[in-house]
DNA sequence: AATAAAAACGAAAACGTTTTCGAAATTAAG
DNA sequence: CTTAATTTCGAAAACGTTTTCGTTTTTATT
C-alpha cells in the first residue's frame, strides 16, 4: 500500500503539489476554500508528510541524542524521563544510547548520531573518558551538545551539574557535627570532574574539622559498583579499628557497604555512620534507612533539554548562543543511617 | 560549513556523483584505481552520508520506536538495554518513549513514531489500555510491530512474554508448599494480560491445594506501587489475623509491604511469607531480603528486538513472515521472606 | 584491422517536501 | 470597459542519495 503524499492530494483535488503543501502549512496566498478541501482529505486520508523528505529539505531531523554510561542506574533513568517529556513536549524524539562507560563506545554512539543526522545530543561522560577529541568534533561540525552530571570542565559548551564538592562537603560535615571522629571515604578511580569533586568536598571537610585528614582513609571502588562497596566495607574494618563513618560515592556502593556491615555485625549508626550519593529509591528500604544526597535526575534532564533546545533554535536562525553552566541544587536527606545531631 | 557531499567528493575527483556513489558501495562496475580514490578522499573529508536522502530513497530510517510504561522501573530499564543494545549491533537507532501507563499518551507516541517514519515499533501496553485501534491502525499501515511483556493476546504479532500464569503458580505453591494456610494476593486492576494471568496462577495453586479460595484475600493495588503496598499491607492485617502468606504482584507493591510490616513488628517469615515478582535489585538489599520472580529484562529486550528485526528484514524483501511468540522462562528465586522448604 | 565482448563510467529519474518567483485569475478603481 | 491592484495558484528548483540503463572506452578475438 503506498503512502499517501501531497501528490495523491493535489490529484485528487486537481490542484498543484505546491498549492496542496502551502494549504496545508497555512499560507496566505492560498484562499480559504482551497484550504478548506486540501485539510479535509488530508484528514480524511490520514496525511502524515513524509519526515525523510522534510528533513532533507530542511536538514533537521528533531531528533536529538542523549548518551547514558549506565541505564539501569536509578539516577540516570531519571535523567532519560526528564529529556524525553521535555523533548516531546517540544516536538523532539530522543535515540537513547548508553555508553556502558567505555570510552571507545562512547565515540561510537556518538558517531552513530552524527550519522543519523541528530539535531543535538545530551551526553553524560563515561568514568573511563580521558580523552575528549570525539566531543571536541562534534562541536566543530556545528551540532548543539550539552554535557550533564559527569562533566569535563574545561570544555566549552553547555552543562547541567550540581555542586559535588559542596554537596559532599556538606554530607561529610554532617557526619562531624554528629559526632564521627575518623571518616573514610570510598571513591572512585579520579576521572570524571564529579568523583573529584566529591572527594574534594570530603577532603575540605576533613580539613575545616580538626579532625585530621588520613590519605588511609580513602578508598577506590574501580565499578562504583555494589561488590565494591561489599568488598571495601570488610577491608575497611581490618584497617581501622576505630572507624565511626563512612561517605560513599554512590548509593550503590553504600548500600554494598551496609550489607556487609550488617553480617559483620556492625551497628549502624551506633558504631558506624553511612551516607550515600544519588537518593537512589532502594536507600530508602534497606533497613537502617540510608542518609544520602539528593540527585535531581529529573530535573537535571528537563534542564539540559532545555539548554539544548535553546542552542539549536539559535543556531537555527543564525543568532549566536551564550553557553550556559547551569547548577541544581542537591539536598542532604537524613535518615538512619546517620545519627541525630 | 557545507557538509561534503557526494557531489564534492565528484567534482574534486573530476567524476560522475554516480560513480563516487557506486565507488563508496562497491558496485563492480566501478575500477578498483577509481574505487580507491573516492575511498580515500571520502575518508579524508571524513564524508558521512546523509540519512535523510539515504532513508528518502529507502524509505527505510533504521530507526526502531521503543515504548515503555515506566523507564524508572528495573525491569523496563533491563528491557531497554536489551533493545538498544541488539539494535546497535544491528545498525539500528532506538527511539525510547514513555507512555507512563496512559492510554493517550501511548496512543500519541506511536503517532510521533508514525510521524518519524520508524522502521518498527516495539511496546508494551499501558496499564489503562483497553482500546487497541492505534495499535492495529499501526499494523494496518504495514509496520512490524511486537508486543513484549504486557501484550494483548488477541493481537494478532510477534510477542514476547513469561508465563506469568505458571510463574505465579510456583510462587503461590512454594508459599504453600512451606505450610503457608493463609495466602493473600495483591494484584493490580484487571487489564494488561500479566495482572490477569498471574492472579490466575495465584488462584490454580490455590484450587490445587486443600486450601480454600477466598476472594477476600485479593486487594487491588490502584498503581502497583510501593504506597499501595504499604497502605494495603496494614489493611490486610486488620481483615485477616491469621494471614500467613502474600505473593504480590510486583517488587515495589512486595516492598512496600516488607516495610509496613516491620513497623507493625510483624515477623518475616516466621508469622508472613512475602513473594514479589519482577526481581528488582532492591529486593536483595532489604531486610529480610525478598524472595521473587526472576523476569529476564535484558533477555526480553533482546528477543523482541530480533523478533522485529526478522519482521522488518521480511518485510524489505517481500517475503512473508511467520508470526512468533516467545516465552521466555522465569526463576523462583528464594530469599529469606520466605521460609524454607 | 575489423569486430565482438567486456569493462568503466555518466545522465537522469526518483524519493516527497518546501519555497521562490512568476503567471493567471479575480476584484477594485477610474 | 480598460487598467491597476490584489488574490490565488503553479512550475520548477533544491535537498543528497541510489540505481537503471545507455554510452563510451578499453580489451580480447579472429
Amino acid at each position: 500500500m503506498p503512502n499517501v503524499t501531497l501528490k495523491k492530494i493535489a490529484d485528487e483535488l486537481g490542484i498543484s503539489i505546491a498549492t496542496a503543501s502551502k494549504a496545508l502549512k497555512g499560507y496566505p496566498d492560498i484562499s480559504d476554500a482551497t484550504k478548506k478541501r486540501v485539510l479535509d482529505l488530508a484528514e480524511k486520508l490520514n496525511y502524515r508528510p513524509n519526515s525523510f523528505a522534510q528533513s532533507l529539505r530542511s536538514s533537521e531531523s528533531k531528533i536529538i541524542g542523549l548518551i547514558i554510561p549506565e541505564i539501569t542506574h536509578d539516577f540516570f533513568a531519571k535523567v532519560i524521563h526528564g529529556v524525553i517529556t521535555c523533548a516531546k513536549s517540544n516536538g523532539y524524539a530522543v535515540i537513547v544510547l548508553q555508553s556502558g562507560d567505555s570510552y571507545e563506545k562512547e565515540k561510537e554512539q556518538l558517531g552513530m548520531l552524527l550519522n543519523k543526522n541528530v539535531d543535538g545530543v545530551l551526553i553524560s561522560l563515561s568514568n573511563n573518558t580521558k580523552d575528549i577529541g570525539h566531543i571536541k568534533e562534534m562541536k566543530s561540525k556545528g551540532i548543539p551538545l550539552v554535557l550533564y552530571d559527569r562533566i569535563y570542565k574545561l570544555l566549552d559548551c553547555s552543562k547541567v551539574v550540581i555542586n559535588d564538592k559542596k554537596a559532599a562537603y556538606n554530607a561529610t560535615t554532617h557526619l562531624i557535627h554528629t559526632g564521627c571522629k575518623k571518616i573514610a571515604h570510598i571513591g572512585g578511580v579520579l576521572d570524571p570532574q564529579t568523583t573529584i569533586d566529591r572527594f574534594l568536598g570530603y577532603k575540605a571537610a576533613i580539613d575545616d574539622s580538626d579532625i585530621e585528614y588520613d590519605k588511609s582513609l580513602v578508598y577506590t571502588a574501580k565499578n562504583l559498583s555494589f561488590d565494591d562497596g561489599y568488598q571495601i566495607a570488610e577491608q575497611m574494618i581490618k584497617d581501622h579499628k576505630d572507624l565511626d563513618g563512612i561517605f560513599a560515592l554512590t548509593d550503590t556502593i553504600a548500600t554494598g557497604v551496609l550489607m556487609k556491615l550488617k553480617e559483620m555485625d556492625v551497628q549502624i549508626p551506633e558504631q558506624i555512620s553511612l551516607i550515600g550519593f544519588s537518593n537512589w529509591f532502594l536507600t530508602s528500604v534497606t533497613t537502617p534507612k540510608i542518609s544520602t544526597v539528593n540527585q535531581p535526575g529529573f530535573k537535571m534532564g528537563c534542564k539540559a533539554f532545555d539548554l539544548l533546545f535553546k542552542e539549536i533554535q539559535a543556531k537555527k536562525h543564525g543568532m549566536l548562543f551564550e553557553k550556559e553552566i547551569v547548577e541544581l541544587p542537591t539536598e542532604l536527606i537524613l535518615r538512619n543511617s546517620t545519627k541525630p545531631l
